[in-house]
DNA sequence: CTGCACCTTCAAGGCGACTTGAAGTCAAGG
DNA sequence: CCTTGACTTCAAGTCGCCTTGAAGGTGCAG
């Protein structure tokens, strides 16, 4: 495939396949006359690619996570990874659902502004789940809560 | 309290305070002498912005959030954002989870290297929690996964 | 009065992840 | 032969989110 194809067929632009081949996240393709060549293993490549990135993975990470793939250092070099990561992604999925609360129960909060929306207080670490709890707790004067 | 002290207690520093207040995140303070003199809601208001930035949202959201706040149309904006928002942190919540998944399991995985890892199959959208499945069901061959 | 910590503004710099533009190369078709 | 379209490289630009640096103001202690 050439790098239009192969871009078609992920959903990006040629500038990003060079872009990524340029930083060593995507090994330099084959050449014929000059021209980047694939085969559709390129296509797995940057769908690992896109899922890594879309976990919070940087590219030069990915990078590394890839390297480690294909070098025999392998599952030793990602589980490093894994556990470095891991209390990071954790504590993503937390905030992320601590905020998800917030916003699917906003319109009954009965805070008048977020100002004293007891959802913010202070962060003690690993306070998750909690916040549907404290929002339960909270004084629900509902101002104008219609829906 | 002064802008130091500010930064100190919300663990930031002074510039990005007064960045918060250029882009207008931050209601311009009042000022003595030409400093910039803070109350304690300044504190909430920073932690508020912080949760949401960890939640995804651009600073430029969350000047809407807190401008929607402030005036009153309050709740009607916030619903509005949220409704924006709500699909998006899911994605994120589900996209982590994934990666998670995988983490977790990658040193037991089975896959010889990323680019044949079932986690990485095409993405039908919304296939959220099957990573574990999908796991489960590969071959298993375990090359050297000794921990 | 001097020194010092802390504050001010404004312009520029930096990082991650790309995109855009200019200028050039190559293979195929009319 | 010449154009067309997809490719090439390289430099520079963009966006969000700040940080850094220069040059200067403020207030208090010694």
């Amino acid at each position: 495939m050439t790098i239009g194809e192969v871009a078609r067929a992920a959903g990006l632009r040629t500038s990003a396949i060079r872009y990524y081949e340029s930083i060593g996240v995507l090994p330099e393709a084959e050449r014929h006359a000059g021209q980047r060549r694939y085969g559709p293993d390129t296509l797995q490549r940057l769908r690992v690619i896109e899922v890594a990135k879309q976990a919070g993975f940087s590219l030069g990470e990915t990078r590394a996570l890839l390297a480690a793939d294909a070098d025999s250092s392998a599952h030793a070099e990602l589980r490093a990874l894994a556990a470095r990561k891991l209390p990071e992604i954790d504590a993503l999925i937390e905030r992320a659902q601590r905020m998800r609360d917030w916003l699917t129960t906003a319109s009954d909060c009965g805070c008048e502004t977020l100002d004293v929306c007891a959802l913010f207080e202070p962060v003690t670490p690993s306070a998750a789940g909690s916040a549907r709890t404290r929002l339960r707790a909270a004084p629900m004067r509902r101002p104008g809560a219609s829906s």
